[in-house]
DNA sequence: GATAACTTGACAATGATTCTCATTATGAAT
DNA sequence: ATTCATAATGAGAATCATTGTCAAGTTATC
């Protein structure tokens, strides 16, 4: 089968959204990046924010988490396979890599029988500045 | 400091979700079990049902997540610390320990100065009978 | 059994996210 | 460039999980 999903469309809104990621670098809402859209002018409604941030993810452009009290968050991504170590305070976040997780995971699914294997993992502590 | 939190108190309430948690096995919603308590006629507030699982979360008495689309789900807790293995079509959930992830996600912290560390570690994938 | 503190529950209030749908913009093909 | 089919937008309504409110009910203690 062919993708059955429409073509994205390079539009002034999805180009401001990424853009607006593009200067930070620690997580942001959804709610957070239309905030700051606004600021500047740039002004795109929210339910597009929303769009354009679900699209981005799932096309795996950015990274999508959930913050601890379940809220989705946002973050440009390095484009390799990484998780977050993220400070519970100030939100600084460093990027971190773990060839022998993502090897253990996948065995504990094989071992069980699970396929369609994913998975996430999240470190969240207090950084040195805080 | 000695503890600010008042005692809990044994209540029918506060039984009957931990009860009801205790039949089943894979992680439900806080919805879902005020459900299944009005369906055995035991009527307890929603609010109150939600009360309840946070405290028991709070205390360590059972597990807490977030599904992959941000619902808080609850699930009686074996105890020690764990993660899972959740089947994404049927719920079905395997405890998994895993020594290593504990140490690694502990130096990966350490290495960037970041203390106070937890972490959340989840599997989803599809069963064999899925 | 009087009392102070903890609980409950019905319902309102939040707040993030999604849906609706009329209008507009985009890309490809004339 | 003009047309056309389709994707995208935005304002606001609609969802839905979760939390707050507060008067009335319980519980442990003295």
């Amino acid at each position: 089968m062919t993708s059955t999903e429409p073509t994205l469309r390079p539009t002034r809104q999805r180009l401001a959204v990424a853009a607006a990621l593009e200067q930070f670098s620690d997580f942001r809402s959804a709610q957070e990046v239309h905030e700051a859209l606004r600021a500047t002018g740039d002004n795109v409604g929210l339910s597009t924010v929303y769009r354009a941030l679900t699209a981005m993810a799932d096309a795996g452009e950015i990274d999508m988490l959930r913050s601890e009290v379940g809220e989705a968050v946002y973050r440009r991504c390095s484009g390799s396979h990484h998780h977050h170590l993220v400070c519970r305070t100030c939100g600084a976040t460093v990027e971190v890599e773990g060839p022998a997780v993502e090897k253990w995971t996948r065995a504990v699914a094989a071992e069980h029988g699970y396929t369609e294997v994913s998975h996430t993992l999240e470190i969240f502590g207090t950084c040195s500045n805080c």
